[in-house]
DNA sequence: ACCTATTTTTAGACAAGTCTAAATATTTTA
DNA sequence: TAAAATATTTAGACTTGTCTAAAAATAGGT
């Protein structure tokens, strides 16, 4: 089976949506994530629902089959390892290489992905700690610890972020916060939920919407 | 100025067509290079002459404007590139890479390519013995010496290859004949114009075919 | 110079992916 | 449970890149 670097970018989205929601996704949320249109959505939907890669009754919302679903998880394994070639290999910094592996991600080759693979040396996890897929679509996801929910006292590792986006990264950057960063909690204002934290440069106040942002493993 | 893929591959066809021959190339020619038809080719071209990527008056063929030869260098360059990386780090053979690079080739950035050419520490050259433009679209043409005209009893080097289709190179493995490679003319059949020449693993005899399509240097 | 063969262009059509505007279905709210 | 708000689908149009068939231009041969 052949996609267009559209329907790939569509079962992309389709997975990460249902991922985040329950499983049946809308049409609106899939417009909003790929910056189209509701009707521009239909349309490929059921272009999508021909082939047998998501299962759709009209305004039910759509889910993947289980082909579809392999498909998308290839497209996520190909955007994470391009990604860690693009930190590890070329030096970008982690907030750059987004919009570079959604390109990269489309090369079709049979033989490429895991060639590249083994060259970074079969990396577990993408530079935002996003697991890779291996090679059969396995994926080991997060346990879903946020730093928000570590008790005052404790001590945790950075393992992940949950939103990725350019200006976060910059700002945990800035914060000099990176994954494997070691973090304690040192106390917990319950008026605003924000935490105080000990990292290695020194103490700093972070916001709820921060802490819920983090993945961490406790230690 | 941002082009599709589709109008970068007319591009750097015309500039390997403009090249190989003299100057003009015809739509006929270009629709054989890309495997269109000539309808086809006609439309694209217009289209090029409107963004001034092309020279071009009906019936008379068409030539690279300035901006359309800096840009199908740009392509020649990430394609040798990305040629090199597939070669050098993902041990791919060289009869391999073409297709994966025609890919790779379109991907759109900025500072993607200077970073990769870093990476791989500046190659003058890609797997096929062909010259790497430079980042201002300077190109060092190989100087047109080929094994054919090399005289009996005179040694050089395959330093490139004319016909880099992959039968050819999967041929030249075959022969154990690489860039690289050291080749002695021991005589020469006026009869076919096949040549009797010694290599490192012994003599074999070439048909002027071969010999034809190798670019060598003397030594 | 004229007729013929070839090349090139035009005209009209189609598929993919998108859009706007209108119609229809679903969900919310009262 | 019926009206109002919202979500989804349909209808019709547009762009890009392609094709086939037909018309127009060029090039060759006599
Ligand atoms: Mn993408
Ligand atoms: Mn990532
Ligand atoms: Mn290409
Ligand atoms: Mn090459």
């Amino acid at each position: 089976m052949l996609l267009s670097q559209t329907e790939e970018n569509y079962l992309k989205a389709i997975y990460s949506l249902a991922y985040a929601n329950s499983n049946k996704v809308s049409t609106t949320l899939i417009s909003a994530a790929l910056k189209t249109k509701a009707s521009s959505v239909t349309d490929m939907i059921k272009k999508l629902a021909d082939k047998d890669l998501v299962h759709y009754k009209k305004y039910q919302g759509v889910s993947l089959t289980e082909v579809g679903q392999k498909i998308a998880v290839e497209i996520v394994r190909k955007h994470r390892l391009w990604e860690v070639f693009l930190v590890n290999k070329l030096n970008y910094n982690w907030d750059e290489v987004h919009e570079l592996a959604e390109q990269l991600e489309h090369i079709k080759s049979e033989t490429l992905i895991d060639k590249l693979e083994a060259f970074l040396e079969f990396p577990k996890h993408d530079p935002h700690g996003d697991p890779i897929p291996d090679k059969n679509g396995n994926i080991e996801h997060h346990k879903n610890m946020m730093l928000s929910s570590v008790e005052n006292g404790e001590s945790c590792v950075v393992i992940g972020i949950k939103d990725s986006s350019d200006p976060f990264l910059k700002f945990l950057d800035k914060l000099q916060i990176q994954l494997g960063s070691n973090l304690k909690v040192v106390s917990k204002e319950s008026f605003d939920n924000s935490m105080l934290i000990e990292t290695a440069t020194g103490s700093i106040s972070i916001s709820n919407q921060i802490s819920k942002n983090l993945f961490v493993k406790k230690i």
